[in-house]
This record gives C-alpha cells, sequence and structure tokens, in this order.
DNA sequence: ACTGAATATGAATATATATTCATATATTAG
DNA sequence: CTAATATATGAATATATATTCATATTCAGT
C-alpha cells in the first residue's frame, strides 16, 4: 500500500502540469541540452541546434519564464544558461523510463527464450 | 562547469519530450494522483476526479500506451493502477520546483527588508 | 440469445501551440 | 546620429490535443 500523499490542488496541478507541458518540446529540449555544458548565447544556440533564430527566441523565452533558464546581456549579446539544474534530473529520468520501455517493447520481438 | 552528458539522439529527445507530454495535462496529473493510493476502476476515477468517462478513457488509454498505468479486469469493470512510481519522484521535483517559484515570485511583492 | 452495466471509440468541435516570415527593438562602434 | 548586428515580437498559418456526444464493444447474469 503506498504512502498518502497531500493531494495538490487543481491551481497546483495545472501549474505541475504547465512546467511538464514546457518540457514537452523537443525544439526545448534541444536547447536545454546544448545549455548542459555552459552558457551560450542565441546565435550559438541557433547554430549548434539548427532551429531558426526566431524559434530559437521564443522557446528560449518561455523557459525563462518558467525560471529554466537565466540570461545575461553581454553587449549585444545575451547569453543563455541553465537556471535550474533540476531539468536534467527530470531528463534523466524520463530518459530511464523512456529507456527500460523500448527495451522491454523490443524483447517482445526478441524474446530471451 | 557541468560535467559531460552524453547528448540524446532526436529519436531520444522526441521519446522524452512525449513523456512530458503525457504529464502536462491536468486531467492525467489527477488521475495518476488519484491512482496513487491504490487502483480504481474507471467509473471510481469519473466519480474521485468529476472528468467525464469518455475523457477519463481517453486519458487512461494514453497513460497505458506509455506504460504509467496498468489494467486488470474483474469482471465488466476494469481497474487502473500506477504502473511506474517514477512519475510520482517526476512530480514530486517538479511540485518543488513550482512551490519555489511561487515563493521567490511572492517575494518580488513582499521583499523581506 | 438477451439485457444491463462498464468501458472504449469515432466524429466533430474547440483550443492551444509551434513555426515561419517580416519587422521591431536594443546595443555597440564609428 | 547612423550603421551594423543580435535578439525579440506580431501576425499568419499549420498542427496537435482535449473535450464532448453518441454509439460501439465487452462482459455477467438470466
Amino acid at each position: 500500500m503506498p504512502a498518502k500523499i497531500k493531494k495538490l490542488s487543481t491551481a497546483q496541478l495545472s501549474a505541475v502540469s504547465r512546467l511538464f507541458g514546457v518540457l514537452s518540446e523537443p525544439n526545448r529540449l534541444t536547447l536545454l541540452q546544448a545549455l548542459h555544458d555552459g552558457p551560450l548565447t542565441v546565435n550559438e544556440l541557433v547554430v549548434a541546434c539548427s532551429i531558426k533564430q526566431a524559434n530559437v527566441s521564443k522557446q528560449l523565452a518561455l523557459l525563462h519564464n518558467h525560471h529554466l533558464v537565466k540570461r545575461e546581456r553581454d553587449g549585444t549579446f545575451i547569453r543563455y544558461e541553465i537556471a535550474d539544474p533540476m531539468v536534467f534530473s527530470l531528463c534523466d529520468l524520463v530518459c530511464g523510463k523512456v529507456a527500460k520501455d523500448t527495451k522491454s517493447a523490443a524483447a517482445v520481438f526478441h524474446p530471451e527464450i
């Protein structure tokens, strides 16, 4: 029997779901991943991720609104960086899950005896 | 300087984003939360969560496709339960993040000195 | 086989979100 | 102030997703 948990209010649930929503877009994950090793400017991200500049700007704005990245001006450049490394914990968990499911799906076709 | 990570392929990124997407919907989170304390039938979920039956069925199907819940027949009933408690780890992380951000947002209006 | 109850699903609609282009804003250098 | 460059944003479009209603399916009991 699982331990009791404090149930979230609908407001909390919608906040949580919104944050998950931010992570539910491949381009945004790509950007976060690119920022893993350190800060990058918008244009560096455009190049590194092969995403159009307008799109990069918008996705970064979204990530920034949700406090997942922070930014710092450097002349005409703006350097973005990870604001909360927690995103990587999240991605690790989900990634592990995905890997496990993929593996067991594969096992259906190649059962081990 | 953050440690190097193995970069995910675009296929992996899209799988990860899809799973986050599953968690990006308040009704689905409500259903998962309701299942936290143990298995429930579809109708019990309909009542507990105040979501229409057709919608509950569809969201459960989605959760099932992504191996987040499993089901078991019991006569005409179908009992759903959490398949992977990892979802609660995920929710805890995100919930903590949301709480922190909410708090610091509030601090803007009520700075401590 | 028929009935009633539980669950699932197709079609229609509404709503949100991503993407792109064109353009605006902001900053620095001259 | 002007030009050049980096970034952001508005408008338009395309695409996906949630929701609902009506109906189909599945199972137990008679």
